[in-house]
DNA sequence: AGTTGCGGGTCTC
DNA sequence: GAGACCCGCAACT
């Protein structure tokens, strides 16, 4: 008998096709009779086994989310990766937007090592790679191997790190570097200017904006009565909202935008920091995210996760790489409550405080959990994240309703232009003749008549997804994905 | 330059 | 002997 069958499967679940049947990776003879296969999973976890179709792409390719590296098992019949872990900060900085450096560890021992010769670009501290250990100390482990029409696999270990930036984020960061380094240089003088003017059409845009919202708040009040008949109340939303303007820097608090092209000391403007950079598209790009943490792990903490490892088997006691408590035996608590964690940002923190008027909208909110289901176990220093009834999905109501009039276009909707970066028009050259048309789209949440509308800049696609159109939503029930915005 | 797969070799248990 | 790990190589992107 295997492994598999002498462990007993009664715990196994039937979530997958490859837990439906008994067998181990080292089986000599692997399930034949399997007429279904598993959808592919980016980002798996724990002691689990999947069979896919040998038509699979993902499959073929070994894709993990997880910085998976070739292990010599001499074993040709079974290809086996052990996970590389996470590179963060040393320091366990914060990013602007609350989430943490999670980088994807190169493959490769020399890029590797190199990468580790980094800075942290967001507080210049060395980089760190926390090597996964999470199958009895040693780094989890994934099995491939195709046996005819099937490509089976089974994952060891769970693994004790935060997710780095998937395969495909990496490369999509990777070709904006490289699209950004061949564009022309962006001299500081003409930044300045462009700044300057940038300023400007905000202001003017604000007004154009507020006079527009003015208006169809009139329109409102006077068709309302009739328009609201024919919703039912409990879906109706308030389109009278304090902090609506936020998605206008220059009326907001004037903390400097972080930028992580901008670590040496580039003076941002106070113009350039959105009040929530995801309002603006439908996916973070690595235009002027650059090393901004994995957007599949988003806005977190999770280095106070308590499964965090601590290095117990080295004499020193190492520190929450966030919290900077050292970690407490037979305590589940804390770490999310403990003392603040070191930042070289002052932007808001979402783990202290909301700033008031999100108050009564977090309140009223389904918790992040509920959607999560992955982190809210596991990751308990989470925090509610954009949610549907947020100021976000007003402000793009905002956004939307001067689209829907058919004024002037502009880009409120442009991600704001680092420095070095091209301009805000070649930004647009991508997107503005294919994807800022007027339509309107019309998003349902949690099956209410119209939550929010929202006018977004086509997502950027990444490499994976346009290679194959494979879609990962569908993928692994705990994934979380930038579309869950 | 980096990824991926392969395989020889060493070390530890 | 099994498993982890290091290293180099080649093909590929």
């Amino acid at each position: 008998l295997s492994k598999s069958q002498q462990g007993g499967r009664g715990a196994d679940c039937v979530c997958s096709v490859g837990m439906k049947f008994t067998w181990d990776i080292n089986d000599p003879k692997l399930p034949q009779d399997t007429k279904q296969f598993d959808p592919f999973q980016e980002w798996t976890d724990g002691y689990v086994r999947f069979i896919y179709s040998a038509e699979d792409k993902n499959a073929q390719r070994h894709l993990s989310g997880w910085a998976m590296r070739n292990t010599n098992n001499h074993n040709c019949q079974i290809l086996k990766k052990s996970c590389l872990g996470v590179v963060v900060c040393s320091r366990g900085c914060a990013l602007p937007d609350g989430s943490r450096l999670q980088l994807r560890p190169a493959i490769c021992d020399k890029a590797r090592q190199k990468q580790q010769k980094k800075l942290c670009p967001s507080c210049n501290a060395t980089l760190e790679l926390l090597p996964c250990r999470g199958h009895s100390g040693y780094p989890v482990t994934n099995f491939w191997r195709v046996d005819g029409k099937a490509i089976f696999f089974q994952a060891k270990g769970v693994h004790d790190h935060p997710r780095p930036e998937s395969k495909s984020e990496t490369e999509a960061r990777r070709s904006s570097v490289k699209r950004r380094v061949s564009s022309p240089p962006f001299t500081p003088k003409r930044r300045l200017i462009e700044t300057q003017v940038n300023n400007n059409k905000h202001q003017q845009l604000f007004i154009h904006d507020l006079l527009l919202f003015i208006c169809l708040f009139i329109l409102l009040q006077a068709l309302g009565p009739t328009l609201l008949s024919c919703v039912d109340p409990s879906d109706r939303i308030s389109f009278i909202e304090p902090n609506f303007p936020q998605h206008y820097p220059a009326f907001q608090s004037p903390e400097p935008y972080y930028n992580p092209h901008n670590a040496l000391g580039d003076a941002p403007s106070a113009l350039q920091k959105p009040a929530n950079p995801r309002l603006y598209m439908g996916r973070p790009s690595y235009e002027f995210q650059g090393y901004l943490t994995s957007p599949s792990y988003p806005m977190t903490s999770d280095l106070c996760d308590p499964r965090f490892r601590f290095e117990s088997n080295k004499s020193k006691t190492r520190l929450c790489s966030v919290c900077r408590v050292a970690p407490v035996l037979g305590s589940s608590s804390s770490s999310t409550s403990s003392s603040a964690p070191l930042s070289s940002s002052a932007s808001f923190d979402p783990q202290t405080k909301p700033p008031a008027g999100w108050k009564d909208l977090l309140k009223n909110s389904a918790p992040y959990s509920d959607n999560h289901h992955y982190y809210s176990t596991e990751y308990p220093c989470r925090y509610p994240s954009n949610t549907p009834g947020s100021p976000t999905a007003l402000q793009t109501i905002i956004t939307t309703t001067t689209k829907v009039t058919g004024l002037p276009t502009y880009q409120p909707c442009a991600p704001p232009k680092p420095p070095g970066l091209p301009s805000c028009s070649s930004l647009m050259d991508d997107t503005s003749s294919s994807s800022y048309s007027t339509e309107v789209k019309v998003m349902e949440e949690s099956g209410g008549v119209i939550k929010s509308l929202s006018f977004q800049p086509e997502p950027l696609q990444t490499k994976t997804e346009r290679a194959d159109g494979y879609d990962y939503r569908y993928t692994y029930p705990n994934t979380y994905r930038y579309d869950d915005y």
